[in-house]
DNA sequence: GTGTTATAGTTGCCCAGTCAAGTAAATTCT
DNA sequence: AGAATTTACTTGACTGGGCAACTATAACAC
């Protein structure tokens, strides 16, 4: 009867109960309170705020995908979904004509600063007000190291840009 | 140029990019493993799992779904597959016949019992390896802290079934 | 008991994102 | 230079899971 626990013991059992359960809902409640309040999805958000710090505000779909931690085809509808609003632009390369760089617009900055304010607030609800100092230290930290990348992937979360 | 930073720290902004970031990799990476070794999705893994923990070895759907952290209809279709699979078999609850209750199969054990070492194994390398004792106890307790319902949302980890 | 409301699941429709195959430009080989 | 390979996407087919509408049983009002 029971289970024997082969090696896992309870602690380890209980982070990766907690993991598995803030890796749901973390992601949900803080793209439901931007869809709510600026209709707009957290993938969205993400890369409209990524070409923002990118410089001349434009990055390649790879690195819209890498920093997304998505596929490129993801990255391509996404791409596409910010295109069909205007928030976005596709400029062919003309250093290489192979793909296309995204390029912020106008509208996409505005865009982002006024999605700004609810996606902070919503952070700080969610995340950042249920922890103190010393937790958002080690959590970062420990997030990092098992986020990285493990062997069978290349990591790259901050290539140096110029 | 630059960003202001409107109220939100370098640290905070830092402790979001690593949670995005292990959001989107830990799953991935578990669920790859899992499918590899064991072509076993991880939400049905996890869903064999809660079931060989519940008292009967059997569970209301809705009971299901809490566990997963998922909607009803979702963990309807979760059962679906695994009933296919002749995993876990509906049967009609005889306290209220409105839903079924789902039960684990000796097939489905058996299945469980196989993958399990394969998960272990996957969780020791992708996230418990990579912490310390007390990077695991903090992560514990700070992801328990943000994956805790919010408000709008009631939470019910364990009910208190009979 | 009959009618009303609440509860438990199921189903149709949709969307985001993955994978594998396809296209087109760039690079390397010879 | 021309062929072969590699790179940088794009696209078609598919899957998982969400939402809203629906069905069926249960519980409550009377």
């Amino acid at each position: 009867m029971a289970h024997h626990n082969n090696g896992m013991t309870r602690d380890e059992k209980a982070l990766m109960q907690a993991l598995s359960r803030a890796i749901s809902v973390v992601p949900r409640v803080l793209d439901a309170d931007l869809q709510r309040d600026q209709q707009l999805p957290l993938t969205d958000y993400f890369a409209l705020t990524y070409l923002s710090e990118a410089e001349g505000q434009r990055l390649r779909i790879n690195e819209v995908a890498t920093r997304l931690s998505m596929t490129i085809s993801g990255a391509t509808r996404t791409v596409n979904r910010l295109e069909a609003l205007e928030l976005v632009a596709r400029e062919r390369s003309a250093s290489d004509g192979r793909g296309a760089d995204v390029v912020l617009t106008e509208v996409g900055l505005k865009r982002l600063k006024e999605a700004w304010p609810s996606h902070r607030d919503s952070a700080r609800r969610r995340v950042l007000d249920r922890l103190d100092a010393n937790e958002l230290a080690v959590l970062t930290k420990a997030l990092n190291s098992i986020g990285a990348e493990p062997d069978d992937f290349d990591s790259a979360d901050c290539p140096p840009q110029s």
